[in-house]
DNA sequence: ACCTGAACACCGTTCAAGT
DNA sequence: ACCTGAACACCGTTCAAGT
């Protein structure tokens, strides 16, 4: 029992942040330490230091791997508010999937490295629905932060708490069409 | 040098609340310990379990203690765009003076126990603004994540990153703005 | 090469014992 | 009443020693 004492496969990194994403989604980003890691694994704790640097950059590995599934919405010439409806949706669906990462990624932007694929998406659409270039800057950071807000106060609970509709999903229509109505303060 | 060995006062809960607060900005949340804590009162760690339940209820408290600092718009029959301005300038204000609080009590809404005096001002805003009551809920939510997401993103320098303009108090008047022009959506 | 036990420097919190 | 030392059950990470 000289290599992998409990277990028959070595250790690879993709079965590493699988199951880390795994106890994320199921205990919270807080509740995910390396030595509960390891026992998922059925690995000494200190073993997992052979193949990740840190917990840090596990977290953001994870991150990357859960950013890379993003379906955003192609360049296909559909009008562009639908296109800003697939975008929102796409994000939702995903912090709804994974909540507590989603959580952690938000209040460590760091860890995503500036995804820059979501800016570039969001840039495109906005240059459909007209917005100038020495607008654009502003139209995509208020509109990061209407997104960003909601997945936020939808993952945390706080947008449950002020009343009105139970379900959140009319809200985020609502919200979208608001955001659609607020980028004529962009067109001048 | 049985009650208070190093220290000519006792302990109250104001001390160690303004104490605390002053620790989480200069060094955040996560570098708050209730060991550091003690040693900043020049005290016995466990001595503070007898004036606060945990570290939990003592972030709730600083977290309140800010919040109730908030010099939210009055009633004052001020056009509703420039109330509303006010509203957001007052929260953006405090989440730069503790940056750090704010990211924590956004993560951890449960904290602020849903700072109800927020929440009645934003809808007399809104209503002032003309939203009847079957939208009430839907501006609200969208105007919390617009305002949440900003203080966020600005928070954690998630909006710096995106390039365009270099400081974010124009941005923040764009956002603005955008939030006036999209509380056209509600008006049907 | 890969794994591992012990150890280090931290946590929050409990509890029995002091005055 | 108020304070305190020791202890418990955790952390992430290092490092020398094993195979």
């Amino acid at each position: 029992m000289a290599v992998s004492a409990h277990r028959g496969a070595p250790l690879s990194p993709e079965e590493i942040y699988a199951t880390a994403l795994r106890l994320i989604d199921a205990g919270g980003v807080e509740g995910l330490s390396m030595r509960k890691l390891a026992v998922e694994l059925d690995v000494n704790p200190m073993s997992l230091y052979h193949h990740i640097d840190s917990k840090t950059t596990l977290l953001q590995r994870v991150c990357a791997l859960v950013g890379a599934q993003l379906s955003l919405p192609p360049d296909d010439g559909a009008p562009w508010p639908q296109q800003l409806r697939a975008l929102g949706h796409a994000c939702r669906a995903s912090a709804r999937r994974h909540p507590s990462l989603w959580l952690y990624a938000q209040s460590h932007p760091e860890v995503t490295g500036s995804d820059h694929r979501l800016w570039r998406a969001l840039d495109r659409i906005l240059t459909a629905a007209g917005i100038g270039p020495d607008d654009l800057a502003h139209a995509r950071k208020a509109l990061f932060a209407l997104l960003s807000g909601f997945i936020l106060g939808e993952t945390t609970g706080a947008l449950d708490e002020q009343g009105g509709a139970a379900d959140l999903d009319e809200t985020f229509e609502s919200s979208l069409d608001f955001a659609i109505a607020g980028l004529a303060a962009f067109h001048r």
